[in-house]
DNA sequence: GCCAACGTTGGC
DNA sequence: GCCAACGTTGGC
C-alpha cells in the first residue's frame, strides 16, 4: 500500500465536501507526471492526505482513500469543458482520473507553516521550493506524522 | 495582486 | 534537440 498527498483548491472542493459526498471523481488533471502516479501507481485502498491549495490557510485538512483505480478522465472529450483537450482520442485516452473515498477529517487542520517546522517532515517533496505538482508520493513516516499532529 | 518556479509549446 | 515565450500554480 502506499501513501499520496493530493491537492484541492477548497472553493472547488474541499474535505468538507467530500465527507459529504461521501466521494469524487479526480478529474481534470492535466500534468503528465501527476496522470503517471494515477495511472500507473495508485492502488485500491491507497490512502491520501487531503491538502488545501492556493486558500487562506494552506495544509492537510484530512484522510481519503483510493476506492477506484485509474479510467479514462472524461472530461478530456467534452468539448464544453474547461478541461477538454482536443488532442485527446476515445481509443487512446492522454487523461485518466482515480476515485477517492472520505476517510476522516482532521480533528486540527496541519498548516503548511506547521508542517515547514517540523523536522520529521522536511524532506516530504510538497514542501520543497517551487513544487506545483498535485498529487505527491507520501512516505508511510510522513503520512503517519501528519494524521499524528491531525488527530 | 505579485511573482517565483515550473511545465508546455512551437519556431528554428 | 534547443530554448525563448508563454501559461499556470500556489504561497504570500
Amino acid at each position: 500500500m502506499k501513501y499520496w498527498l493530493m491537492k484541492s483548491e477548497p472553493d472547488v472542493f474541499s474535505i468538507d465536501d467530500l465527507k459529504t459526498k461521501k466521494k469524487t471523481s479526480w478529474d481534470g488533471v492535466r500534468n503528465y507526471q501527476a496522470r503517471n502516479f494515477m495511472r500507473d501507481e495508485m492502488k485500491l485502498g491507497d490512502l491520501v492526505l487531503y491538502y488545501h491549495s492556493n486558500c487562506e490557510e494552506p495544509g492537510v485538512y484530512g484522510i481519503g482513500k483510493v476506492i477506484k483505480e485509474a479510467y479514462p478522465d472524461h472530461t478530456q472529450f467534452d468539448s464544453k469543458s474547461e478541461y477538454y483537450d482536443p488532442k485527446a482520442k476515445k481509443d487512446e485516452p492522454r487523461w485518466f482520473m482515480v476515485d477517492v473515498g472520505f476517510v476522516e477529517k482532521f480533528k486540527v487542520p496541519v498548516t503548511l507553516n506547521q508542517m515547514k517546522s517540523e523536522k520529521a517532515l522536511s524532506d516530504m517533496l510538497v514542501l520543497r521550493k517551487g513544487n506545483r505538482l498535485s498529487i505527491t508520493p507520501v512516505e508511510k513516516k510522513h503520512f503517519e506524522k501528519v494524521q499524528g499532529l491531525g488527530n
